[in-house]
DNA sequence: TCTGACTTGTCAACGCCCTGTAAAGAGTGA
DNA sequence: TCACTCTTTACAGGGCGTTGACAAGTCAGA
């Protein structure tokens, strides 16, 4: 049975979400301020965090922050109140796995927790590797290997992989790959992102010429299969 | 402008709520009654459902399943008494988009109401799945089935459905897809949308010669029932 | 019911624009 | 300066959107 961890001050927000995950079928634990989430978090070693941004004594941000500062790989899901657009970016920065807009339907929240979980299970846990076909990527030691054979990669190459694999299955236009991957704030009409995607299947696909895990989808932009 | 559905029992309280939104400039329609507020749900389709979880005939959480069952993704607030902790969760779950609990200021149910017009409107319309017939259309993924069997389907085909799903039920004129779908200022008059729409029909219905989805109303436009 | 004007369905071909790729240019750190 | 990666430029090939022509369908008035 999946544990979520769930970091909230408000009580009765607190209680609707313990209620609908207990309903779920996980198990809830919870925690009203930052320093005690942390400490939950660490001890009883959660599946997934759901973590508000605006907390007591410790923020949600610095528990994020502080949680992957000691290594620690579990999935984060922040929850921002309305208009907080600088705490997204941050969070994600900060190594947010996703964030969840409140006011929120939980439904949203649950498919959110799920996705993460399903993204997490499919790694080998503690090593922070990925596994697709005949490669397996390990993305917080930058190495990639390929029916065994190391591969070298680039800093931008990973950076692209690991987004392809958080959002895999998902048409991603170009501009949200220089948004995310490159971090752009203007749009500049380049070819970059199709350079590096070539260069990326070029070590990764058995045939870059026809290409099984990045597939380009006309128009739209491209697509991971892992 | 934007349209409200009051579904609300209480004659007092339905007055209220007209009057307020009315006065706040938006277009309202009231249901007395769960079915009434189902068919006219489903019917007008508003942007918004304000929707009394204690209604005589169908209770506010049926409506609520009901709608989001049969596809419909419009945002939907509850209105809980106080102390119903179990019926937000069940909302929240069966889909509601938000819940106030009575007794509440009008201020706050604006607020919530503006909150969840201006996440629908953002949000990324690709997003989910949908279903329709042995058809289901997955735009996140630009991926569609037919009978389980995938089809393939190009970008402006996928749009141009986008549009449909998203309007189900008006009739659209060419102009507006033209509009909408191909962002064209100018209006040229060519037969592009009717090609388009030829072929989703070829893609999506069992005789593309006689449509169920995709009906034309002769000197009109086209209509999407799904 | 018939006729004619207008609207809609369909086809095939053209050509635009998107994508793949190589190679040069720019930026960065040792 | 060199080595390396990232970005930009340029060009070729091809997918698919658009278009005009014509057939078929719809509707209104005689």
């Amino acid at each position: 049975m999946a544990r979520v961890l769930v970091v909230e001050d408000d009580a009765a927000m607190a209680a609707a979400l313990r209620d609908g995950f207990a309903y779920e079928g996980y198990e809830v634990s919870w925690a009203p301020d930052g320093e005690t989430g942390l400490r939950l978090a660490k001890e009883t070693s959660p599946d997934v965090v759901v973590l508000d941004v605006m907390l007591p004594k410790l923020s949600g941000l610095d528990v994020c922050k502080r949680l992957r500062a000691e290594g620690h790989a579990l999935p984060i899901i922040m929850l921002t109140a309305r208009g907080q657009e600088i705490d997204k970016v941050l969070g994600l920065k900060l190594g947010a796995d996703d964030y969840v807009t409140k006011p929120f339907g939980f439904m949203e929240l649950m498919a959110r927790v799920e996705a993460v979980l399903r993204r997490s299970s499919g790694r080998t846990p503690g090593t922070g590797s990925y596994g697709f076909g005949d490669v397996v990527v390990d993305f917080s030691r930058a190495e990639l290997r390929k029916g065994g054979r190391p591969v070298e990669i680039t800093a931008r190459e990973l950076k692209l992989l690991e987004y392809f694999v958080a959002n895999r299955g998902e048409v991603i236009p170009r501009e949200r790959l220089l948004d995310r991957v490159w971090e752009y704030d203007s749009v500049p009409l380049t070819r970059t992102v199709d350079m590096h995607v070539a260069k990326l299947r070029r070590k990764i696909e058995d045939d870059p010429a026809d290409p099984r895990f990045i597939v380009t989808v006309h128009r739209m932009g491209y697509k991971f299969l892992g």
